[in-house]
DNA sequence: ATTCGTTCTTGATGTCGATCAACCAGATCC
DNA sequence: GGATCTGGTTGATCGACATCAAGAACGAAT
């Protein structure tokens, strides 16, 4: 589920949820679509779905009481949203881009879990390393310059979406900047200035404002952590 | 596990825990302590136990390259510290003052979650409040100010542990003005400029270097959210 | 009590990123 | 075509927090 990750949790590990998820779940769940912006759930709402993505990007945010927001993750395909400890959402939840999702009804989770502990653990440990993507994500907001958190946040897109052109590694940037400022805790103009910045000195190039193309992968790495 | 939890998971819930693990894992739990500054585990070491904070608190925490420091999450009494997705601790762990802990075998929890299901919606069921601690703590590090971020760090401890006597509510302060630091994403000095500041201000007193007193609950829970 | 070492506090100065503001590029509409 | 709107870029300035530096408080050892 989040960004944050170097790898998709469910596109190269053995727990893709919805192999283990058919056989309980299938009859409890059914395939959806959202429009770009389209809010699927709010903080505070009764938790009854978890949403498995297929396509597109969602992202999930808190707000504060004066309006500033606090991305948590973006939400890739093979990623799921919306898992709660009680009853209700913790964060909302909107389309980053048209997205196709799955479905699954809570109780049918809940009841997969007892009939099969397999299953129990593979969701165990797929809670267990969000923990992880999250803490990674702990050092970006806690202690990394703004250079090193943009740089970072491409690489673990290139690591995840990027497909390799030429001598180039390309992916799109589906959100918006205001939506990568929040997730980095930064503003969206020292997002434009970084990008910028990043592509005068040739590590990356931007053909178009919702596309990035690595030029320098292994100096891109040295930004992030060195920068 | 963390302080930015509004409420002790095991405390104040039905899942505390040492009831639930007893039956399947007592046999291959055992107790232990540690001193102050002992470092319990390191990221990398292979994850075979599952520590359970009885008394005292610890810390976990990142390391960047440079020497940066991350801290994730305070420990206190009924966190569980040393969950892993695959083999390995994924950050450092060490005692914050000298603790007593209950030292659970990985195998032992693994057999647990066979055997019950109940067991394993539990430990899922925390293993999701752990996430959703987390993102409260995301909002700190990326959106808020110094101010905020220190009056919201004394009103978790005060909710935890905070003891009212007289009309103050007073707690300890265990560790030291840099785990705070590197908690917050700020300075030592920030720190101590704007404990001095909370305390000009008559919100808090400090007693003693670890030791705070909450003179004004409503001020400082302003304070939290709007400074 | 004296010394030493560590941690904390306080002050002076610097800097990174925020804020304020103007402009630009596409998209959509007529 | 021109008008308008939204999102992105770029520049000028500001301010919150970092950094650098000096001292103070506290505990431990002698």
């Amino acid at each position: 589920m989040y960004v944050t990750s170097p790898i998709g949790i469910f596109e190269h590990s053995e727990i893709r949820l919805p192999h283990f998820v058919e056989a309980e779940t299938a009859k409890h769940s059914h395939f959806s679509t959202a429009e770009a912006g389209h809010r699927m759930f709010c903080e505070g709402d009764d938790a009854i779905y978890i949403y498995e993505i297929l396509e597109g990007v969602v992202r999930t945010s808190k707000l504060l009481f004066d309006g500033r927001r606090q991305i948590l993750s973006f939400g890739y395909p093979g990623d799921l949203v919306g898992l709660s400890h009680d009853c209700f959402y913790h964060s909302d939840c909107e389309a980053v881009c048209d997205v196709k999702l799955r479905v699954h009804h809570k109780n049918a989770c809940h009841a997969s879990i007892e009939s099969e502990p397999e299953f129990a653990k593979k969701l165990l440990k797929f809670a267990a390393s969000e923990v992880n993507n999250m803490q990674e994500h702990f050092i970006m907001l806690g202690r990394k310059s703004a250079t090193e958190k943009v740089a970072s946040f491409l690489l673990t897109l290139l690591d995840r979406v990027g497909e390799p052109k030429n001598c180039k590694t390309c992916f799109d940037l589906p959100m918006c900047r205001s939506d990568i400022a929040d997730f980095l805790g930064l503003t969206i103009e020292t997002i434009s200035r970084t990008l910028t910045k990043l592509r005068e000195d040739g590590v990356i190039e931007l053909p178009k404002k919702h596309r990035v193309h690595v030029c320098n992968v292994p100096g891109l790495r040295a930004l992030a952590e060195r920068a």
